[in-house]
DNA sequence: GTGGTCTAGACCACC
DNA sequence: GTGGTCTAGACCACT
């Protein structure tokens, strides 16, 4: 195996830190962070935290209080609808796309992407089997060819993973979801470009309420629980 | 007494500059810029000028060229064709969203932002014209009240006016701009969500195909013009 | 490419609208003003708006009423009779400077200046001819490239364009006007050093007079009007 | 004696401190000051000690490098040049106006500072009677009650003490300096307000050249000692 | 030589 | 006292 070698900048990797800590709940919604005391648990300057702050800021992850310092953002019921919808709205977009270019790298891909989903599905383990379901969607936007649609959905990306870590009941039964993905990878699989088109689409409008209704739940949950 | 303070950074102050350079084609495509020279020319810091640049980067403006330099971006075909599908996918939900939680106020807005695209049409020049037509869908986006969607459109903003700039015979005829235009608006003011969406991604894919020919032609005519 | 960058500091945009305002009389003598007020106003801190009165301060334009507040400076005869007779020293100054170093550039900005104080004399708009004749001596101060006289001369300039405002019948013929200024003008052009401080200093001793004449009569006015 | 309580603000103070500690050249031109060292040594806050830096910065003392901190302005023979035509033109205006309101407790003022002139004139301490001579003239724009004036004087003054101090071989013969001012002096008393004028102006113009010459050795001899 | 990256530290504005 | 903004300059890698 060969070695990689470490050429992110260190925001970057502050970045990539800070954002699998808010993903996962290590750093929870609301929690306050300062600029001086992240650049003394790193050993870096205040420049290059902020940088990474502002990275993290455009992905919708912290939110900037002036004069104040930086907060892990809220977790909103709101913003969980404005993402799904925009998922929606991207994810037809890129179904679309793949059909119209698909060939047999692509379906391979889309296969594995798939069959992984299945297997988590199948597991015990609903987390899993949510990152799985994100996992193929990312599949299918990467395959799509569009740099710029690409880009904006990473930019969703980690909000979109922490709700789904937030909300981990997504999925209440695994063949229910292979069920649903299951005619979408055909269409695309087949070339029909309208159809795929549709059917992600129509697939992420009815997540979409449930997700919502979902996050309603542990929301209240949550802060029950403080 | 409303006047305004200027509160807007150096680095943003640059970027904007810029930006209205590149859009206006003041900076043409393939020029290249040099952090220095900027900095020079601004009396500001080197760091100022790359924090503007980096802006410009996310917004595809520019391009880095690593070790060697910034250019301004190139206008190709591709660009156009990801720009339009994408705008045609975002424009779809602000119309839907609109059409949802139409009121009086929303109309009001709307309508003035059509009114400014039926003078603009009516008139011989069809940059503004197509100005106009932009200004109306930036329009709808806003009033959708979605944050994310809105944030999305605005990052792709900046290129989408550089094309607009670019191909400023994508109008050749006023009334039919004007007449397309026309159903969308009414389907929202009515608040027929579906129909909404439905006609404004009709209208954006029959545009987007427009706009690439046109480019094409554009981009060849400046290609040998050379 | 000559845009300019804003660098002015809030403290500094706030004095300059504030000074605005009461050289126009929006903000009338003796009216109160409070920092906190302000600050609302402008979405500022009070430090910031602080730091604005004590400019305004220096320049004679507010009062600071002890525990008490701020007020905007009253206009008083003795005043006027004092910033008229610094002017005639400080004008003399600038004008045998400016005679001494005159050049085709320094000809061509005092010409201009000149020919928009007759252009202005001649129009009806007995303020604008005061603002343009302010305007021309302003321009000599300039001129001179004596910074610290420069200095000076901004220093009285809110307190002197009050005056002008206020008393805004300062010319009540403006073919005198002109014909006061021309000779000046021509001794500068001339390079007639003495000539020139000679002329501009008995200029300014007969308008001193006039002056106050005018401001008693308009401030009398003012009095019997509340 | 009475004890005198000290009414002056800790910024007032801290300027009056500094001011003196650059007029008699213990801080030198071109040393830099940084808020936090000075705020250390004398136990201030830095708002206390940005204030006092401000007040020395409009006396034209200190200069503010914008992000990088205060430093003691430099000792120009340009400077120089400014302010001794500065002074020529309202020490001209302060003899004028004394005569005009000459009194018997003006008199005896005036004659007090002119006998203290005399008696440091005729002393081998040459910067004592700059000093003297610099107090005298100070007297006579006090006494011209001319407010404004005065306040504009008095900002001018810490730069002007810096040069006397800095060219302390202004006076070669005592004898000289006491026998060009008595006429001033005397036109004073005796109510010569044009005569006044005239001769204070004089003065200074000649002072003004050898004022220059003088600075421009000290200058030099200073940079050479580097 | 220019960009890529990071640091140190200044003033600015707010709390 | 903190964050907000900007500067200067170090050092390294690449062209």
């Amino acid at each position: 195996m060969e070695e990689q070698l470490e050429r992110r900048t260190l925001d970057t990797q502050t970045a990539d830190l800070l954002r699998n800590q808010i993903i996962s709940g290590k750093l929870g919604a609301g929690e306050r962070l300062t600029e001086v005391q992240i650049a003394d648990q790193f050993q870096l300057s205040r420049g290059t935290i902020r940088s990474a702050l502002q990275e993290l800021k455009k992905e919708g992850l912290v939110d900037q209080l002036p004069y104040r310092g930086w907060a892990v953002s809220e977790l909103t019921i709101r913003d969980a609808f404005e993402l799904q919808s925009l998922r929606s709205a991207l994810e037809a977009l890129a179904a679309k796309l793949v059909a119209q270019t698909i060939d047999d790298t692509k379906k391979k891909r889309l296969n594995a992407a798939f069959s992984q989903l299945c297997l988590k599905a199948k597991s015990s383990n609903a987390r899993e089997a949510a990152v799985a379901d994100y996992d193929l969607h990312f599949c299918t936007v990467q395959l799509s060819g569009h740099k710029h649609l690409f880009d904006m959905y990473k930019l969703m990306g980690g909000q979109v993973q922490r709700y789904i870590y937030e909300a981990n009941m997504l999925v209440e039964n695994g063949d229910e979801l292979i069920a649903q993905h299951a005619p979408i990878i055909d269409a695309i699989a087949s070339g029909d470009a309208k159809k795929s088109e549709q059917l992600a689409y129509e697939h992420n409008e009815k997540e979409g309420h449930k997700l919502v209704d979902c996050l309603e739940g542990a929301l209240i949950k949550r802060a029950t629980k403080r």
